[in-house]
DNA sequence: ATCCTGTGCT
DNA sequence: AGCACAGGAT
């Protein structure tokens, strides 16, 4: 059954029972949060220094980095950027070549960059230098979709909004809790209860990084194996 | 549906 | 060599 209390230590602590008391009846979902929060709770969470960034428009910049691009590669590229392009002002300033050259490391970079000095350009302009708070502006911007407008109101601006990347899909898929990628914001809003959305997205990303990878998951070692269809199979 | 695009992993 | 990656736009 429930373990004691689980705790999150990187994210600050919480009471597991009450969590879970909020979680549906279905006893794949349950034990499958359950689980999930029992490997976060023993698991070394990887440290990426944008995962410390506040600032609304730098996390504006980060969801474009991150575009189908590595943590690591992502954490480079945000360094140079903010290194050598400080502000907003600098960013809008600069020429497109250059962006793209810092970014680089993220991959796609010469997208990316024009995506970033127009970011740069609209805030700076059309709204002052504030990154809006909601989802309706924030999509208008120029590459910015469902993801990246949730991570900036997730992480900008303390929303407790559910995120959903590709770690997300392949878990939920191989596990066997959807089949396709449309079901997963319901299942999820169901299965996370309100207020930890945050958390949980970054215990999906670390469980979809370390342990549910993309190619060679590490099926024996994973918590979920006995409830899972892909370990099953495989 | 397909493109964009560099890099790391297998 | 080939696939996949904290996606989004056309």
């Amino acid at each position: 059954m429930i373990c004691g209390v689980l705790k999150i230590m990187l994210l600050g602590n919480f009471d597991a029972h009450k969590l879970l008391d909020k979680v549906g009846h279905c006893v794949n979902t349950h034990i499958f949060v359950t689980k999930l929060l029992e490997w976060a709770d023993k698991a070394t969470f990887r440290d990426f220094t944008y995962r410390h960034e506040t600032d609304a428009f730098r996390k504006l910049c980060l969801s474009v980095l991150l575009q189908r691009a590595r943590p690591p590669q992502v954490d480079e590229a945000y360094k140079r950027l903010f290194t050598f392009l400080p502000t907003i002002k600098d960013v809008t300033n600069a020429p497109k070549g250059q962006i793209a050259e810092l970014i680089r490391p993220s991959g796609m970079h010469q997208i990316k960059a024009e995506r970033i000095r127009k970011l740069a350009e609209i805030i700076l302009n059309q709204y002052n230098g504030r990154v809006p708070q909601n989802k309706e502006e924030l999509l208008e911007l120029p590459g910015i979709g469902e993801y990246a407008a949730d991570v900036v109101l997730a992480w900008a601006f303390n929303q407790d909004v559910t995120m959903i990347d590709t770690n997300v899909y392949r878990i939920l898929k191989r596990v066997g809790l959807i089949k396709e990628e449309g079901e997963a914001r319901t299942i999820l809003e169901r299965l996370i209860p309100e207020g930890y959305r945050r958390r949980f997205n970054l215990i999906f990303i670390e469980f979809g990084g370390l342990i549910c990878k993309p190619i060679k998951p590490r099926c024996p070692n994973c918590t979920l194996r006995d409830i899972c269809h892909y370990a099953k199979s495989h």
